[in-house]
DNA sequence: TCAAAAGTGTTAGATTTACACCCATGA
DNA sequence: TCATGGGTGTAAATCTAACACTTTTGA
């Protein structure tokens, strides 16, 4: 083969999904075993490969929902892994895409026929070839856009206490806030909004649900935490 | 072909870079006519293909390189750009990237060779394909990495003057800032080092030139515009 | 001598941070 | 009755933003 060939030769392009979720007060992602080869039997992202037919945000899309069976769900690229021997097989470039749910919304039943694991992103296991690496520009991401887009609640119920809120920003911005303050700066975004439903699980005396209203935000977009 | 094979096939995959100069108090970027089909004449970012044995940096370093000669450039991914349709022939995915030269640093003639123009940023004509959605997107990256890391700097001659960074920051940002403030910021960070030297081109009184030290920054990286 | 850009401090207002106690309830 | 998490306001400190005049010099 010429170098001329070689200059034009194509490549397998695929997806790989980093999928945040928010239990027990922690960030986890959803990994699991690889089962073909190369690296068979590794701990691995969940990912696919991009169709002649389709985008490569379709692609995204489709592997997450092949794996959790979810739609509209929120995702984001992290960008393209390109080195030419991240793969050891054949010249793969991946481009890897973070995705937010509710781990309340994702069957253990599915999950586990998929053979993926919740796992503390703080305790992630050895990764496949540059998986770590995408891991860490989509948490690096992430934290930077949840500050000031209203995202975090994508990882919660649609209905959440406030102190499931300030967790879950305490957890991702790695420091704890003052709940007063915390508060207060809820208080002033008319888009969190307060029902009249209380939450017994998480305390004897009950905590108030809150809500984010979509619209509302739409109407007023200044979210800050 | 079966929807076996049409599922994983190969795509070709290039890198299109946003090379981002200031000039005039202008924000500007380069682009040139495409000389080959499809789309030959429309106004187009500079890119290449990504070869086999390279990464797909490196291949975004080499296109830079070929066009411009230069090295060591400040160059970050934007991301990829995957539409089924972007490319009117082929199946094609590019990568984008975006760099910062120093308008001065690059050779008119060798400019004039490769048959591409500094266009000033609010002015940019109709581009090819999906060109104008990458440009937006590396301005939106650039203008966020400009506040918090020392890269305004790659955009400026070695020496400067405190107006030129000044306006170089209200070109980038879109807004105006208080000379008085913008100076008592620059003095709390000492790696913004002022030199003896007068620059008498930009008044008759002449202006101190400064230097940003990069080595004084790895000790003490606090900048914040 | 004057136009044009360089250079320089202070103050009010806004934002951020620190901090401690009472409440309601189930066990 | 007591342990546990829920809920609330104020004051000091810090940061940000607004603002005007003098200097130098070439034309």
């Amino acid at each position: 083969m010429t170098t001329f060939y070689q200059e034009f030769q194509k490549v397998f392009l695929s997806v790989d999904c980093i999928i945040f979720g928010f239990d027990d007060n922690k960030l986890k992602i959803l990994i699991g075993r690889r089962n073909l080869d190369p690296g068979r039997g590794e701990w691995s992202l969940y990912g696919g490969f991009v169709r002649h037919n389709e985008s490569v945000d379709d692609a995204a899309h489709r592997t997450l929902y092949e794996l959790t069976g979810m739609r509209n769900i929120y995702m984001r690229q992290v960008g393209a892994f390109g080195k030419v021997d991240r793969d050891p097989g054949e010249r793969v470039v991946s481009i890897a895409y973070y995705a937010l749910i509710n781990v309340k919304d994702y069957e253990d039943t599915l999950r586990e026929e998929h053979g993926v694991e919740w796992v503390d992103i703080q305790k992630i296991p050895h990764l496949y070839s540059d998986h770590q690496e995408m891991v860490n520009k989509a948490r690096r991401l992430m934290k930077e856009k949840i500050r000031t887009e209203p995202i975090g609640f994508r990882l919660l119920p649609n209905l959440f206490t406030l102190t499931q809120l300030q967790r879950l920003y305490e957890t991702v911005n790695g420091e704890e806030v003052d709940k007063r303050n915390f508060r207060k700066r809820i208080k002033e975004m008319d888009f969190i909004e307060k029902t009249e439903l209380i939450d017994k699980t998480g305390s004897k005396r009950g905590a108030f649900l809150y809500r984010f209203n979509r619209r509302a935000y739409a109407e007023d977009p200044n979210f800050k935490l």
